[in-house]
DNA sequence: ACAAGTCTTGAGAACGCTCTCAAGTTGCGC
DNA sequence: GCGCAACTTGAGAGCGTTCTCAAGACTTGT
């Protein structure tokens, strides 16, 4: 009884409407020199028939394939992932983006590819040979990777990279990291803290280079010193908990923190505790990234938040307005903001005993 | 100089192998029927030029359109997306998804529908018309939604539904909650806690009736009682700290509590903490998720593993696999595992002191 | 060695849409 | 009113695959 349903095409519609298939194309895409009478027909067939063109149809045929590919780092194994987990880069990824595309008929798909893999380019490439996306999104470390970059743009794939400013083409944007060091910086200056350290990301990330410029630059407005404040992490827990040692041991009136994620900033966290130091009375802490999970430490922690799902919104919505040979060499910036929590106070009158 | 080069299609890869357009089809295709030594020189020629089908023309042509479709739940805007966080739950999903598509040479999309929504229909299906995807994956609360699943049966599209026993077609999956909840209570009781309590996942999912299942049946196997030890949360923080409170008021002796959800567990450990109650020493905690948030609070959770990952994996394989006509009707169950952290220890020798 | 398969290969249509281009309509200035 | 420029509509080709079906090459049994 119940027929499997046929598919709706173009072609049902323009017979229930009485007028050729292009028309009903130029309908379905906003064409200009429709009358107004018949569009509203078509429109009201289109409807009545709940038809929805097919994305493959359309890629097709026209030049466009309505997708927008983000391109993720991948862990080696699911195990890995999910030990390292801790960061909700992707949700919030999926989030802007998706809404993003949805929003202007365009879908994202997401592609994992590990950047030290030695097959990077042939994993990326059948990628592209596959879906054929309107444009790509880049995030850290992929937004890096030369070969990436070489690969879309010998390719001539329109393509936005996230938190780099290594050269090459593209549309690049950064979430405001100079900025937001520096804003951190500057919040515990006023707190009345002298010895300021910042435990960065790994050097082939611009971002980190940007963070130690914010926070330099704080520094040097105040006249407050940097010298042997400074730490390079991973991003990782150990990473962050092996400089936060290296900080504390170095400098006996340390009283604050900037750490370049949530991961180091729980591990910094823990070696305060380590050492009876209490956060904020002795020690005071600002972590990078505002992921869920500083909401839920002990002390909660007050966070850089980088917004990525809007930072993400942004480069869909350049990627898709961009016609063919616009500039290709936009920079955007999207501001973070500094969620101050409980890890963060006035600077401890005189240097907390670290026996 | 550098010509935008032209995609390579199947018709170059066959006059590369000087044989026919279906020759090559049968190879890319691993079809029966092609001789050793034509294969070979096929495959070279494939290798040679880099060819990758095109995913929109091998779903123009053929019945497959190498797309499977995984629908999350949304939330209304951005901002409550961030407040409700706390569960990388996509990012699971993500990850089993799309490491088991890419394997089978499928790919996933993700969309993100509004249960509540009163287009949840219309959404979805545009969304189906415009991907005509091989497979859907549904996770709660969608797979409990029974306007989704009839919509997908009246389209003849194969699902998966992760979480649920509701009515209705579709593969099944379930994360072993109700023998994870089993395990959690008896190891509780196994500790020497007597009054173990519950706070459930709201009625309406499948998995918290489960729970509570194996909660009971745990608790019957050793003749501990049930009664005024459950209270239901809707899996957020805040109604986590209400049933917490509820819990400890009612019940004087109260030792242990079993939250269905990481956000109520982290709420529950909030009010033993205003309560001036020890966590383990006066109180014993296990959650549900084992999201990357309960590594890092004070005391680090024990808790129930929910293999996301892996059962979307699973959900995927089962799809692809799927023949045409195949037994629809398919239970699947992927177990849980406990994690044990520091939020778990003996019943405290005497019941603390509840000032 | 011959009929009746089975294997291998290829030709051509079809999928649903947009593109290009041509034809028919309408509007406007003189 | 006429000619030229719009604007409006439609016809047909083409996108890169796989499908169906037919033709040729090779087996096998007797």
């Amino acid at each position: 009884m119940a027929r499997v349903r046929k598919t709706v095409t173009i072609r049902d519609v323009a017979e229930e409407a009485g007028v050729s298939l292009q028309t009903v194309s130029r309908v379905v895409n906003g064409g200009p020199n429709v009358r107004p009478q018949l569009r509203d027909k078509v429109q009201a067939a289109i409807d009545r028939l709940g038809y929805v063109p097919s994305l493959a149809a359309q890629r097709m045929s026209g030049s466009r394939s309505y997708i927008i590919l983000a391109i993720n780092d991948r862990e080696r194994t699911l195990a890995d992932w999910r030990e390292r987990m801790g960061t909700d880069w992707v949700d919030q990824m999926l989030l802007g983006g998706i809404l993003t595309c949805s929003k202007h008929g365009y879908r994202m798909m997401v592609e994992l590819v590990d950047t030290h893999s030695d097959h990077v380019e042939r994993e990326l490439g059948a990628a592209l040979s596959a879906l054929q996306p309107d444009g790509v999104i880049l995030t850290p470390p992929h937004s890096e990777n030369a070969l990436i970059t070489d690969l879309l743009a010998a390719r001539g794939i329109p393509f936005a990279r996230i938190g780099s400013d290594a050269p090459g083409a593209g549309i690049r944007l950064t979430m405001g990291d100079e900025g937001a060091a520096h804003l951190a910086t500057t919040r515990l200056a006023e707190l009345g803290h002298r010895r300021i350290a910042m435990i960065a990301g790994p050097a082939q990330y611009s971002l980190s280079g940007w963070r130690i410029e914010g926070w330099r630059r704080a520094l040097a407005e105040r006249g407050l010193p940097h010298e042997g404040l400074l730490e390079v992490g991973d991003f990782g827990y150990d990473s962050g908990a092996r400089a936060a040692r290296a900080l504390l041991d170095r400098n006996p009136d340390l009283t604050a923190i900037i750490a370049s994620s949530d991961q180091m900033a729980l591990a910094a966290l823990e070696v305060a505790r380590e050492r009876g130091l209490d956060v904020p009375r002795d020690l005071s802490l600002i972590s990078f990234d505002n992921t869920p999970i500083v909401r839920f430490t002990q002390p909660p922690l007050t966070a850089i938040d980088q917004p990525i799902a809007e930072t993400v919104a942004r480069a869909v919505e350049q990627l898709i307005a961009r016609s063919p040979d616009a500039d290709d060499s936009a920079v955007i910036e999207v501001a973070a903001a500094l969620v101050e929590r409980a890890s963060t106070a006035p600077a401890p009158a005189k240097i907390p005993d670290r026996g």
